[in-house]
DNA sequence: GCCCTGATTGTTCAA
DNA sequence: TTGAACAATCAGGGC
């Protein structure tokens, strides 16, 4: 991970949906203004719970990555990620359905693996709560001589969902 | 030095 | 139903 993303733009879908022209307009002045957004914003990554998967990449961003590579090698000059993001959306509307097919399936593929560790990952939420639940019967019940024991019982099932996905590189 | 911004589209989730 | 948030990327700028 880089640590700090820049979510700051698509956060404004609704600009988004903008001209381009528009959108640039003092962009980043008005969201300074906002600080009491970017404040809520920078609590909620705060409290979001790092081992939650990542939402899967739509078709398009399946695309991007791709469209990256291609760009970094044609324009090795340009480093903005703003003139990537540009020429990729440009392309993208420029791709047929056909040729659109390959990274929707790809997307598919990857959402459904997204479904499968948010399972997982749900699964462990609910025993981590079980298991607190449980812990706080007991120590109801322990009151006060359990100090010693320490939190070794709440030894979670971890890893029972492998994720031995492999990547079946089915496309075409 | 750390954190945020920009630029894009599609998907997900909450209200 | 609607709109906000977030997914990747990284140079550059602000504090």
């Amino acid at each position: 991970m880089k640590g700090a993303r820049g979510k700051g733009a698509a956060r404004n879908t609704a600009e988004a949906l903008r001209p381009a022209d528009d959108r640039k307009v003092g962009k980043r002045k008005a969201l300074v203004d906002q600080s009491s957004i970017r404040k809520a914003k920078k609590e909620r990554r705060a409290m979001k719970d790092p081992n939650k998967p990542k939402r899967p990449p739509s078709a398009f961003f399946v695309f991007l990555e791709e469209f990256r590579a291609t760009f970094k090698k044609e324009n090795p000059n340009v480093k903005a990620v703003s003139a990537v993001g540009k020429a990729a959306g440009e392309k993208w509307k420029s791709l047929s359905e056909d040729e659109k097919a390959p990274y929707e399936a790809k997307a598919a593929k990857r959402k459904a693996d997204y479904e499968k560790q948010m399972n997982a990952y749900n699964r462990k939420q609910e025993t981590a709560a079980n298991g607190e639940e449980s812990e706080k019967s007991k120590s109801e019940v322990n009151d006060e001589d359990d100090e010693a024991s320490g939190e070794e019982g709440q030894q979670q099932p971890d890893d029972e969902e492998e994720e031995e996905e492999e990547e079946d590189e089915d496309d075409d």
